[in-house]
DNA sequence: GTCTATATAGCGATAGAC
DNA sequence: GTCTATCGCTATATAGAC
């Protein structure tokens, strides 16, 4: 991400344009079957136009990796103003909830790009660990200081099975089975037993 | 999937050949980046020849979400000779671990399946969800027969827990972690609590 | 039934005027 | 910096000989 100094364009906003257009199609659409014209379309700005922003395709993609990472630290950096490493597990955890919709009808944001660049052949697939292991790195650092002595175990369980709840909620197009999971992954987030320590 | 009969050409392989190798091509790169020149020259069949066989790439790949279903029901169906529920519950969980290394570079077979299915568009996109009811539909028999009042949570909280698992084990490229994990969801499948029941 | 050759369309990417 | 026009390739799908 570089920043914008004197010596650089004036900022039209076209390329931050295409990339939330690219992260929107790409959550929807899925990786492969969203195209550079349509990006370009979405956006507003001319097809041979993208090619001044990114040098390929594969480039973009990178970009909206990139994005994502931006969210995801932002919202976890959010997080950690809460009180108690319970509470911001806890609130973590909920933000599923609240985009419920989306993950409902598209999947996890974060769970679905990580699957697909799993098998993606570009130069992006290097990208795809990164996402989850932001959010696993976070949440061990919060189980270390809830007193867990296999704080990145317990970091791991928890994201596997918040995934795994989305996927199906996700596959089955089910809302309630995600409202259900989630109000039961909440409860589970507790100090660990003393023989756990 | 219609029978071989005497009223019908001689079965030459070919069909089968080439929804074994699309079901394998998709499986490790995903349904968009699959074509029909790859598919047809892994089968070694022409690739004109794929059109007497499927009308359309999309008829292609409902008839490999197909094959998923029938092996998804002949491997359940021999859980189905094991003696408790119990047992059979977690001979399904040690599934995974016993493909590990192909969980591990691509992920699940079915769940990665299934996040592709929900980005697509064709017609195939129906056959989603098909793949994990089957297994949460089977789970849930058991967790019934187990003792469960709750058997169909059940069933879906565990299925939901392995996805994830093979989620971020594929992500992370981790063997450790799915064998930490499934030795983990292995231990957990036990007859209800008496005040669970 | 089988296979070659090819039509048609849409994609990523580029050239070059402004 | 911006945009139009278009190149070259590859994909699905078809036509028609055998």
């Amino acid at each position: 991400m570089s920043e914008v100094t004197d010596s650089m364009p004036r900022r039209t906003g076209k390329r931050e344009r295409l990339v939330d257009s690219a992260t929107a199609l790409v959550y929807r659409q899925g990786i492969e079957r969203t195209t550079l014209a349509q990006v370009a379309a979405d956006a507003d700005v001319p097809l041979g136009n993208v090619y001044y922003y990114f040098k390929s395709r594969d480039e973009l993609l990178r970009a909206v990796v990139d994005a994502r990472l931006d969210e995801i630290r932002g919202f976890l950096s959010e997080l950690d103003s809460v009180a108690s490493p319970q509470a911001r597990l806890r609130a973590l955890a909920q933000n599923w909830t609240t985009v419920a919709d989306d993950v409902v009808m598209y999947g996890c944001p974060i769970g679905s790009l990580t699957v697909e660049l799993n098998k993606h052949l570009g130069g992006a697939r290097d990208c795809g660990p990164l996402l989850l292991r932001e959010v696993v790195d976070w949440a061990a650092r919060q189980f270390r200081e809830l007193g867990y002595a296999d704080a990145e175990v317990q970091a791991e369980s928890l994201i596997a099975r918040i995934q795994g709840v989305a996927l199906l909620a996700s596959a089955f197009h089910d809302r309630s089975l995600l409202e259900r999971e989630f109000s039961s992954i909440e409860r589970g987030i507790r100090a660990p037993a003393k023989n756990a320590r």
